[in-house]
DNA sequence: CGGTTTGTTGATCTCAGTCAATAAGTGTGG
DNA sequence: CCACACTTATTGACTGAGATCAACAAACCG
């Protein structure tokens, strides 16, 4: 029980987008309110359509939230990880969940009930500035998703852009691309908006044409540059 | 030259999800800072891919966000009105604007600096949470537009959203839709997904079902549930 | 072990994109 | 007012990409 994150104050998550950049005196504030919680891998964070009622920062793990159509056909909207914030725009909002949140590994949360996080945004006036920066990141991404779904006529350009972005997000920014890949090609296929079987041909295809390599879990685009120009 | 709004204390604009819905105090401060633009239909008010280095707020008129990619395919992103940030979170993240906007009628808009806006949110603490709350309403609109891409595997049931999205956001919210509709069906395939000889198809189709009403502009959906449960 | 999820490949079929031709509307200038 | 150009809407025919169905292999797991 030792290895959870328990103090914002000696917490080194401080991206750039991360809610957590905050000044020192707030971070203080930060520490007091709210309560800490430990998932295991699968567990749910939110659900859809259930109410706002409280906001989750994200300490450590990565957690994967999804929408869901009536027909029960699910879009990846993106993978949460540390200095994420769950939740935050419904409650804003004052409206239901529109995404699912489950964890993908062991994830340890910060939680913070309604009324205790807008007496936060109103106590310190950086609290909404770094809400508005970190829910400014999440819009340019969900951007990104909707112009790849919108705009790439063929499943490979859907695929190929899917990916891209996957690694762009997640990996190093060198010549070739390499990440951690743990999603089945079920779920690459509800990020991309295509079938499962399209998935494996599609990979298998990108695999001889040497501009994807797959090692289980890893994955490597060696020429993302050509795979852009060729699908995207 | 007398209809230009002018005066932010005194201008009517303030719904839930509008930027000036601050304080009296920080009003005031706004009216002080940036300067006013008028502009005639088919303007353009910022550009894809060039720097975030000022931010716009809708004071009067209709403007058009598009994305597009690489083969000049368009995303129809919203339609912003009054009390719209415009630019907001590509000034936050520092990043190039991912969307150009354009003017479909007379608009009336504040542009603010990037420097003189920063300065705003730091003076007082409405700012940030207002920013964050007109973030978070973009936010959940383009989640809402990503799933409907994503998941909506039939060309009606993607055309069919699209109508009632832009209907609930715009309409009266009673038994029946009724809303403005000035988008030439090209327009509307940008928004949907779908080429413009199908976006024909449909809604002759939905015409004939009963499901659309035409009248110039005017469009009705008479029956939203069903055509709801049948499409989407 | 058996059962379940995941990956792979082939065959088929349908939906919607594309091309093409035409009509209808809209504005412009003579 | 008409001729003209241009945009937008409409309809038909064709075709191809990808979903779906089906069968099976491989991995995973209690």
């Amino acid at each position: 029980m030792q290895s959870a994150v328990q103090n914002c104050v000696t917490c080194p998550v401080r991206g750039p987008h991360c809610f957590c950049n905050l000044s020192p005196a707030t971070v203080q504030e930060l520490q007091t309110i709210g309560s800490r919680v430990r998932l295991r891998p699968g567990e749910t964070v939110l659900r859809e359509d259930s109410m706002a009622d409280r906001v989750y920062v994200v300490c450590r793990g990565k957690i994967k939230l999804t929408a869901s159509s009536a027909d029960g056909k699910l879009l990846i909207v993106r993978i949460a990880g540390p200095g994420d914030v769950l939740g935050l725009t419904s409650l804003l909002n004052n409206v239901r969940h529109k995404v699912t949140a489950e964890t993908l590994e062991i994830c340890d949360l910060k939680a913070i009930g309604r009324a205790d996080f807008l007496a936060f945004m109103e106590s310190s006036r950086d609290v909404g500035r770094s809400a508005a920066v970190s829910i400014a990141w999440e819009y340019e991404g969900m951007l990104l998703t909707a112009r790849r779904l919108a705009t790439s006529s063929s499943a490979a350009g859907k695929l190929a852009t899917a990916l891209l972005d996957w690694g762009r997000m997640d990996g190093a920014g060198g010549e070739s691309l390499e990440f951690r890949m743990p999603l089945t090609h079920e779920e690459l296929g509800s990020m991309a908006g295509l079938s499962r079987e399209t998935v494996t041909r599609l990979l298998g295809k990108f695999r001889r044409e040497g501009l994807v390599e797959l090692d289980g879990e890893r994955m490597v685009l060696p020429a993302p540059a050509k795979m852009e120009s060729l699908y995207c």
